[in-house]
RNA sequence: GGCCCGUUCGUCUAGCGGUUAGGACACCGCCCUCUCAAGGCGGAGAUCACGGGUUCGAAUCCCGUACGGGCUACCA
């Protein structure tokens, strides 16, 4: 078979020649969804998840939905949703279905849906595809050991499967509590499905039993639920944590059972932290949310999570979100696990920070001047061209924008305080006074305070003092910025001002050595 | 225990029977240079987890082993 999955160019023929067979997977229009539970803030895992389910969609010019999946009334919280819908907005994962814009297969929370896995088990006991158990959980669990340790498998022994139907019926009708379990095919055998990333998967016939889907308190099972939502809400392909395939093959025996299509299903890897081990808080932020507030910028975030498990071409590193909708496919989909490297993060973050032009620049500079009290949306809208001026100089020297106020703190705070690093590098070495008596005095006198006429006027220094241009430089520098390690120091004395550039090199002078 | 998945430079990956095993981050060196960055050039770094096959030929196909992970619930 030459027709892989995710390849768009097909013909007619191929489609209608597929249709049972399932490894047409781009034979109908493409339904994706992405199934959150909001029992905590969108994790990085989850991010990507999110982030291959909507370059599939757009890929294929499909629809995008956004379920959530609040089913566990202990931890689900709304401000966890709410948490989860802000990080998808930033990353810039726009939904064609879900929470706020709805669709024709609403409602898109899962504990509005209750009423589709009632109708769902109708449908499986009027095919006798569902029976009722009243086995008491402690008495499973026990046989459920004794089976384990005879080293076998540990499922359901299929106890109430055989009890006569109309004595079960008259059971339930007695009130008597009892699940409902699926009545799994006996000649089923095994179950094979071509997973989109994997490739085929086989599972023994033996390896599913008849598994729960309605509990002794009328509520649906995971398996049951996730799985009448993607039927009834018409979903293709289901992209989703490496952790579910095993639960596949439960689910297609639901399918089955209903009748209705299998989607294709496409497992992904987990992401791992630096130690390879599954991510978790120990590694340190796990949320997209934490990335935004540490100052990685969204497409950054964006473009690393996508190439952790995918690849375009094995070449390109930067690619923006188009690009990667463009091009996305489900078999360049790397089947392992992924350590998250922080420091590529950092490295890309700080590519898409030297991209921004200056003015884009000043607009995400402003809530960390901000947050760091060194200046107001008011001072940056009515000072914008001296702040698109130093725009580039930080640009290229931060990876992360929460570094701004280190850099730039000097422009904002007077006085200055001098490291003491500084001064005993710097100010402590010979020449660093008459270096900044020189520079004091050339400056006052300069008319025009650009960077190009303080650089003029500061190289014409070294020379007659007898001193080597750094000594003169770094004094100035450690005067002017109060540290050894600064924005470039002429453009940063331009940016600082005749009026508060003197006082500096004045104010330091006295730890300095003649 | 059973079943399933995974294993290419430190990290992310390319590779889908024949390559000097390619790229990116990180690392090292040089250049540029007022510091730091950025940028340019170059370097080191992978016996393709291991062992058997198949084949003229295997990182690529098959089998086993080891290690890692997942599932094995009236959690999701």
């Amino acid at each position: 078979m030459s027709v892989r999955p995710g390849t768009p160019e097909r013909t007619l023929n191929d489609l209608t020649l597929h249709l049972t067979s399932r490894s047409s997977p781009v034979a109908e229009h493409v339904r994706v969804r992405f199934a959150p539970s909001p029992t905590g803030h969108l994790h990085i895992g989850g991010a990507r998840t999110a982030i291959y389910n909507w370059a599939f969609a757009r890929h294929h010019g499909g629809t995008f939905v956004l379920r959530i999946e609040d089913t566990d009334p202990e931890r689900s919280t709304e401000e966890n949703t709410r948490a989860i819908l802000r990080a998808l907005e930033w990353l810039g994962l726009d939904y064609d279905e879900g929470p706020g814009v709805g669709g024709e297969y609403g409602p898109y929370f899962q504990t509005q849906r209750f009423e589709s896995y009632t109708k769902a088990l109708e449908r499986l006991k009027a095919n006798a595809a569902a029976y009722p158990c009243f086995c008491a959980p402690t008495e499973l669990e026990a046989r459920r050991e004794a089976s384990r340790a005879k080293g076998g498998f540990a499922g359901y022994d299929r106890t109430c499967r055989s009890i006569d139907p109309d004595v079960a019926a008259g059971r339930v009708a007695a009130g008597e509590p009892h699940v409902w379990r699926l009545k799994v095919p006996e000649n089923r055998g095994a179950i094979t499905f071509a997973d989109a990333v994997r490739g085929d998967v086989t599972f023994p016939a033996d390896a599913v039993d008849d598994l729960v889907l309605v509990r002794t308190d009328g509520t649906a099972t995971y398996n049951f639920a996730v799985t009448i939502d993607d039927a009834t809400m018409a979903i293709t392909h289901v992209i989703r944590g490496d952790d579910h395939l095993s639960n596949t093959p439960k689910q297609i025996l639901i399918y089955e059972a209903l009748g209705e299509p299998i989607p294709v299903f496409g497992h992904l890897s987990m992401i791992l932290g630096s130690d390879g081990k599954r991510l978790s808080k120990r590694h340190g932020a796990t949320s997209v949310e934490a990335y935004r507030d540490h100052g990685y910028l969204p497409e950054a975030v964006m473009n690393y999570l996508a190439l952790l498990g995918w690849s375009l071409d094995g070449e390109t590193t930067i690619l923006s979100r188009e690009t990667l909708a463009e091009n996305f496919s489900l078999d360049r989909v790397s089947s392992n696990p992924a350590i998250f490297d922080e420091e590529k993060l950092d490295w890309l973050d700080g590519v898409y920070i030297r991209e921004l032009s200056a003015s884009g620049f000043v607009d995400r500079m402003v809530p960390w001047l901000e947050a760091a009290g060194l200046a107001d949306a008011g001072d940056v809208a009515s000072r914008r061209e001296w702040f698109e001026e130093l725009a580039p100089l930080v640009a290229e020297r931060i990876k992360r924008m929460d570094e701004i106020a280190g850099v730039v703190g000097f422009l904002f705070k007077d006085p200055i305080t001098i490291t003491q690093e500084a001064k005993e590098k710097v100010l402590m070495r010979e020449g660093a006074a008459r270096s900044l008596e020189a520079a004091a005095d050339v400056l006052s006198q300069l008319e025009t305070f650009d960077a190009a006429s303080v650089e003029a006027t500061l190289r014409s220094l070294p020379e007659p003092l007898k001193l080597k241009p750094k000594v003169v430089f770094q004094a100035v520098r450690v005067a002017v910025t109060g540290a050894a390690v600064s924005l470039p120091l002429f453009e940063s004395i331009a940016l600082l001002g005749k009026a508060r550039t003197l006082p500096r090199l004045h104010d330091a002078h006295i730890w300095a050595t003649p």
